[in-house]
DNA sequence: TCTAATGTTTTTGCATACCAAATTATTTTC
DNA sequence: GAAAATAATTTGGTATGCAAAAACATTAGA
């Protein structure tokens, strides 16, 4: 893409037509968010979803350059995303995507679970009924993926799943942090999703997990969801960690 | 300080002067962090210490000429905070700095409470005998200063009690993300520390958690915990949540 | 006197250009 | 083929310019 079509889109008003100017992930609109947020979200993306990959290097004028931003705005993007440790600023050595160790991985995921067993017992508490059958709703749906055996179904539909029980949470700092960390483990899980071959005991875990939430039942759901995470670790910790592709 | 000194320290070649250049307050050495991570320590510590006052506007052009630093990096510090919620961009209003709502202080509260309680849980499984002898000592020195009824080294005794126990947790994702959510909650802390009245129930409680963690007792020592938490939020919430300054 | 409309000044958001220092790539030398 | 010297690139930071937005001041009008 050129300038001359930058500078066209750019001024017909609403933004970089490189910069993905609708919606992010989260069905928000971006299009009047600053530009260096804007740059942070769709650097997220790629990211998040492997189109760059972990310990590669992130050029600033050649990305720059390839979203049609100048370097001023990207540099601020990179210093929003090393704040998130999707990114590591090495310093005179610019950045490049973090690639978690096993040993944080573990970590996070100990942190995950303890964000996960609050927000599970918040929804207990504060979760609406339509929420809640929803919420069972996406677990039928997942059981479908499962038994078609449609791995990434499976995998986005427990995600939803995990979300929506924090969205039921009521508390938006815990949403937040929760959606802050999955973001940071979400490439690894998704990994582990495709690998795994101990599909079934997940989902003995997550009929668990719905029982726990339609009865209510804060503590049981806070324990079951902080064990399934423990679960979680033990699966990605025996994986394969070495390199491959497959986003 | 006026812009003269600060030219002759950038001059002298070590980095700006009024960037204390040394170290921050968890100790480390800052002077070779990229300037826009300084500037963040600088206006963090400005923020938690209360040198410029929640809702309170910065001014970039004039913030950037006081410390001396040029506006790109300075804009960039402003991302960094922005994303650990101690200030807010608004779009073309510039930066404030944070305020948060007794609502969100109460979410918060709920949050730091599960991390504390993980960190309790974790503490007690891999703290050594020495670190739980060193919180101890604290402890008696918060003892001390409470006799005393010097309520800020009460105060920064009882932070730093806190800090310890999650440092005993060995897990370094844990110990970040909740020094990042006690920043946002110290200024409230402090003045709660100051206004409170019920004082000695907060001393039983922590007479409890040094109890459980010198037992060992994981369960019990994140129970305490979290219910710390949440009388912290008892507290604040009975508090006069009117302007007023003193820090 | 208060409100509203208008004009002026300030600030923000972003681009561009420039440069030193550090890093990386390439060549040369032994 | 490794090491050393050299060249090319990249980063980190400054300075500057400028359009658009917001804040502020001023004046006019009910």
């Amino acid at each position: 893409m050129t300038l001359q079509n930058l500078l066209k889109a750019v001024k017909d008003g609403k933004g970089n037509a490189d910069l993905a100017n609708v919606d992010d992930v989260t069905g928000h609109n971006t299009s009047r968010l600053p530009l260096a947020n804007q740059v942070a979200i769709t650097i997220r993306d790629m990211i998040v979803q492997d189109t760059i990959k972990p310990g590669e290097r992130i050029r600033e004028r050649q990305l720059s350059e390839e979203l049609n931003v100048s370097r001023t705005p990207l540099r601020e993007a990179l210093k929003i995303l090393e704040g998130e440790k999707l990114v590591a600023l090495l310093p005179n050595r610019g950045a490049v995507v973090a690639d978690p160790a096993p040993d944080e991985v573990r970590e996070l995921l100990q942190v995950l679970g303890a964000l996960e067993a609050l927000g599970g017992r918040l929804a207990t508490e504060n979760a609406r009924d339509a929420e809640i059958a929803e919420i069972k709703a996406l677990h039928y749906e997942m059981l479908a993926a499962y038994s078609r055996g449609d791995r990434l179904a499976y995998f986005k539909l427990n995600q939803q799943i995990h979300s929506s029980i924090m969205n039921a949470s009521r508390n938006s700092s815990l949403i937040d942090t929760h959606s802050h960390f999955n973001a940071r483990l979400y490439r690894v899980r998704y990994r582990s999703n495709q690998q795994n071959a101990r599909w079934h005991e997940a989902i003995d875990e997550h009929e668990g997990l719905i029982k726990a939430l339609a009865a209510r039942d804060g503590e049981l759901l806070a324990a079951r969801l902080s064990s399934h995470l423990g679960a979680t670790w033990v699966k990605v910790s025996k994986e394969d960690y070495s390199k491959d592709s497959d986003a």
